[in-house]
DNA sequence: GAGTGGTCTAGACCACGAG
DNA sequence: TCGTGGTCTAGACCACTCA
């Protein structure tokens, strides 16, 4: 069936997990105990351990063990969908933290967001967490020239969409928004952050929020494990007609 | 520097690629070589060529060596721009061939289009190549319900959109698209038809048309390896606001 | 047949975490 | 201190490609 030895251990270990053998926030087997258990040498075996890490089912912590993710549901980015309220069909588990810092603006960010570089920001940071384990992460930019807002104390969603409609009520209104997803292989950081592995896919989300004046009043950098994650994008045909007349 | 052996030799080969040391299109040196070199057993040298591999500057091929893959721009998904001619601002290089196949509707297939599973459609199969190297796939299928049409002969985007022109031209007119993207490993199949390697992250985009009578006519399923790809949305509010209106 | 990459082994040493 | 995972080594055998 599997040709390949580590194909064979992920499979099984795979199935493990799947059927609930092995539980969510409880290690496996030692590497030595897979050894012994599969026959196989430890490259071997961590192999396969690095292979179903890289699909989300496992979480490796250096001198404690090997343990399996919980399995948060699909972290869907939608543009069309306005949730009014986020806390409104969240899971309790999930759970999103908001933290806000005063920052200066950098090349990349400041070039994006057409300010000088040193310009004064905001930058939010939304880190989201099921149980015990973080599932996404988000940095927004809003400029001190636009507007400086309070951080939402609860019920943020993931990709800090809230940001917007806060950005709404005071007065700035977003007449355009660019969105571009790339996936790409983590950085260092990001493997700690979002507690995957090294070659875990990773999907990028980089949204640009205009309002009339063309101005950017919003950058956020959404970044979340391809695993669990997916962006949704509805277009209308019709609108675009609309909008050319 | 560099804590790691493989990150440091992995490092010093991408120098030496994006200096053009190694040249695309050529090999590096075997493992052999680089093992002396480098003075690193052939698992940290692999791990190293494996990091680079993925990041879609090597092609290795079996028996043969490690070449040097050519650097393709990025391919930008973009459904704003409605490009009228495919062949305009194309590189010569890049090559899109298309093959036109009759098959019948898989359960997942047909569930997506809401035609019975066994249905009669076209698959329109999009490989696109840059130089001696692939760099894109897709797969479109279009039921024979709505309309056979011929295969672009030449002038073919890398992500089909030509089949939206041709069902324009054949009456069928689209009023929605629905566009989902998310970030994942490669299967063992894509793996070989977009020469990558098994740790390279991958975009896949699929895209459902809609034409006025909620008929879905179009199915893409596009993909494309993460390190040269890119999907790009933009999203007017003022065309919600007219569209509500 | 010679050279290349693909897979696996057995074992060593180090770094981290918890008691 | 002990058990865990993180890294690396030296070497073997196999599979593929090309002359």
């Amino acid at each position: 069936m599997a040709q390949n030895r580590h194909v064979h251990i992920s499979n099984d270990l795979r199935r493990h997990i799947k059927r609930g053998t092995y539980a969510p926030g409880t290690p496996i087997p030692a590497e030595s105990a897979l050894m012994e258990q599969y026959r196989a040498s430890r490259p071997t075996v961590r192999i396969a351990l690095a292979q179903i890490e890289n699909e989300g089912l496992l979480i490796r912590i250096h001198g404690r063990g090997n343990f399996v993710r919980h399995q948060p549901g699909i972290v869907t980015y939608d543009t069309a969908s306005h949730v009014a309220d986020g806390c409104a069909a969240m899971d309790t588990a999930l759970q999103v933290s908001v933290s806000k810092r005063t920052t200066k603006a950098k090349d990349d960010v400041a070039a994006i967001l057409g300010v000088p570089v040193g310009s004064v920001l905001t930058e939010y940071r939304y880190q989201g967490h099921y149980l015990t384990d973080p599932y996404s992460l988000a940095l927004i930019y809003v400029p001190h020239a636009v507007a400086v807002l309070e951080a939402p104390t609860h019920c943020a969603t993931p990709t800090g969409e809230d940001i917007r409609e806060a950005l709404s009520r005071a007065g700035v209104h977003v007449v355009e928004t660019r969105t571009r997803v790339v996936s790409r292989l983590p950085s260092q950081e990001e493997t700690k952050t979002l507690a995957i592995g090294a070659g875990a896919p990773l999907m990028e989300i980089r949204r640009v929020s205009v309002d009339a004046e063309s101005r950017v009043v919003e950058l956020a950098r959404i970044v979340l494990p391809g695993f669990s994650a997916e962006a949704v994008f509805t277009e209308s045909t019709r609108t675009r007609e609309l909008e050319a007349a």
